[in-house]
DNA sequence: TCTTGAACCTCTAGTCGCTGAAGGGTCTAT
DNA sequence: ATAGACCCTTCAGCGACTAGAGGTTCAAGA
């Protein structure tokens, strides 16, 4: 049995954490001590460790819901968590090439300023001036993988 | 003179961000009709097209707040400018690399999943085991660029 | 001049995934 | 018995918006 702070440490989680996750629902309601306090066992850290683990992989909490869902029904396919898998390869995917426009063009706005006067600084004139860019980079959402 | 609306459509903010822009004092409080709506000039227009840019280009509205104090003051040096670019760049090749990781380990997840039943899945397994990644994959903090 | 309706106003609350703090109670080792 | 490390609940905050309710103003057409 163990308690949400040896459970914290062994998957590297904060305990507020963990306590968020019981809110929303993403862990169950743990067993507690005759005081009130929360006692794990090995199936509830399994479930915090594949939820970590998902997270680390940049899935939100919706899609690693889904995966546990499908991870406690053993019998059915696994086409859900597959598509599941690929829907978030090809956000990271976006992100990667989203990226690699605006490193592209930071590193053409640093190279072109000699750290001159602010009068004639590159990076602020780039900035002023979007025709003076390479790329579109409308960029649509991007947020994740957190901590 | 433009409306909220015109200077929305111009610089393809939303109405609701300009306003929140003003709450936080990244743009200044505009002229008002006499009925009390807000009209902004060119100063304005100019200066919500910096922000804008430089949010598409993944700056926080705090290095935003900094380039734009820079902007106003033309005759210090543009060192400032520069340094906040660097960081910059720095942050997107480091959330590059960590995509990458990523990457990798989400191709090599899906493509070794025969799409069997759930019991055997390649995806679920993997989360279930870290000790499967090549990777390291512990990932520092990681959001940015909003549309 | 009146009316329509699109666009504007303020204010509040919600998003995601946590994180921190206040003000207490519990557990365990000495 | 007591110290102090840990735990509890509750609430507020982060960044950067976004959405909605409920009301007002504006400009154009009849």
């Amino acid at each position: 049995m163990l308690t949400i702070g040896a459970l914290a440490k062994r998957t590297g989680t904060k305990v507020q954490t963990i306590r968020y996750y019981e809110t929303i629902g993403l862990m169950p309601e743990p067993a507690r001590s005759e005081g009130g306090q929360r006692r794990y066992d090995q199936a509830e850290l399994d479930r915090l460790a594949f939820v970590r683990h998902g997270r680390q992989l940049g899935f939100s909490l919706e899609a690693i819901r889904d995966l546990l869902d499908l991870a406690d029904n053993p019998a059915q396919s696994c086409a859900d968590a597959d598509s599941i898998a690929q829907r978030q390869l090809k956000q990271v995917e976006d992100r990667i090439a989203r990226l690699q426009a605006l490193q592209l063009e930071l590193k053409r706005m640093i190279s072109d300023c000699g750290q001159d006067s602010v009068a004639q600084c590159r990076v602020l004139e780039v900035l002023r001036n979007h025709s003076e860019c390479l790329t579109d980079h409308e960029a649509g959402s991007d947020r994740s993988i957190g901590s």
